[in-house]
DNA sequence: GTAGTTTATTGGTATTACCAAAGCTTTTGA
DNA sequence: TCAAAAGCTTTGGTAATACCAATAAACTAC
């Protein structure tokens, strides 16, 4: 069987950028869709007239691009990729994460963008969804009543009710930027949990905030938020030492 | 001399994710500085007790990441790079594409970012920023009532002006996001500017926001920016065929 | 028919050799 | 004396080859 798509011989010199530009926009133009299966490194190689490393290092900035995945073994090779946000906000938060940003910063932003989220959940989001909310925070609430919280846990209940909140705005760019915001900077949240009373605040807020939200009440949902951000501010200013 | 930094030996049969996390932890963690050099390829492959190969690869996946600039020659190598917001527009467009997004959600966002600014802007920007905002907006006003208004230096004046009102915000967060964002999608910013109706009303409408916000009057300046995204609406609903 | 084994495919790594670009050093020539 | 040119050296870029490792399908034995 001939294959479904040929490709150019890679221009010499540069040819690592060369095949994976073709190959990115093979995939933007839709010519391979997800779930589809590029050729193996193998035939690439022959259809770019390379050798099979220049292949891999387009091949490896693909992926990091987040549009391939490898898979090793018979049947396997490279994979065109749904993009995920979570991928897409890495390099934000990366880029964050260089630039060695305050907290306050931080905490302003994400106080501005948490409210728009907090009226467009309200407005779009399902009484399914509200509900799944309102459930994650009792959840929450129930592992810091407990004997000994698990911090791990503890975190990952309040990175997912972020994201459950940004997910009903029905709009990914909020989810993305929450994503990264959060990926990069979940220690400041951490603090949030340290001791026992910012730790009851807090829960106790969150379900506050989810209640309010499942009524569809959103300047009430947004002073709950605007506490948890001023318990955050208090947080910070009492452990960091800067 | 000895080498600044050594780097572990890399786990076989995963040695590119290996050798890309621990550069990536060392640039994160400031043991490079922005404009200090990695050891050259030879040296890396040594370090990590690999083959070259999978440095490459690595040090693509890195670049890719821009958190590396890399150059050829003698005296050239591995840079380390200071992170730009163009890479985040990059990327972030790419998704965008890929997700085919739709403007209506990338205008929402937009005005939910720029409203924060607005308020920001009009309390932490100096007089003297206010003036030039204002003055800015008087500027996009003469090109459009030239004869022949030249379309790249109203965008270039309408993306300036969106500029200098993050920037009054005093945090550099607003700043990239409105980058990233606006980077990637000035095709909509030019259909304001596309037919000579929209042109004027958009003009006349930054210079009513930039009086408001030189006069500090945040309500109005947010009816203001309200006028401005309704305007984009319109524009793309008339103009956009999707 | 099912469990275990073999085998073919495909990505992952190592090695080696050579090319190409770019800075540095030496030579050349006026 | 000094500047242009030639050559040298370092370092990334590419090619070719061989072998390892994972994986799924085909096969075999029971």
């Amino acid at each position: 069987m001939e294959p479904k798509y040929v490709f150019k011989r890679a221009v010499q010199g540069r040819a690592v950028e060369d095949i994976s530009l073709q190959i990115e926009a093979a995939i933007i133009n839709r010519d391979f869709l997800p779930g589809e299966k590029l050729p193996s490194e193998r035939e690439l190689q022959l259809q770019f007239g390379t050798g099979r490393g220049v292949v891999r290092e387009a091949l490896k900035i693909l992926k990091q691009k987040d549009l391939l995945e490898i898979k090793k073994g018979s049947r396997g090779g490279a994979f065109i990729k749904e993009a995920e946000v979570e991928k897409i906000s890495e390099s934000l938060s990366l880029f964050l994460k260089q630039k060695q940003i305050d907290a306050e910063k931080l905490i302003e932003f994400r106080e501005s963008i948490d409210e728009t989220i907090t009226v467009l959940a309200i407005a779009r989001g399902s009484r399914e969804e509200k509900k799944a909310l309102y459930l994650k925070a009792v959840e929450l609430s129930k592992i810091i009543s407990s004997e000994n919280p698990d911090m791990d846990m503890i975190g990952e209940a309040d990175r997912e009710l972020n994201i459950l909140l940004a997910k009903m705005t029905k709009n990914p760019l909020f989810d993305w930027i929450m994503e990264a915001v959060q990926f990069g900077f979940s220690s400041y949240d951490y603090a949030l949990y340290e001791t026992e009373e910012f730790r009851r605040l807090t829960a106790d807020n969150w379900k506050n905030t989810a209640f309010e939200i499942l009524e569809g009440e959103p300047m009430k949902a947004l002073s709950y938020i605007g506490y948890h951000y001023s318990l955050l501010r208090r947080c910070i200013d009492k452990n960091d030492v800067n």
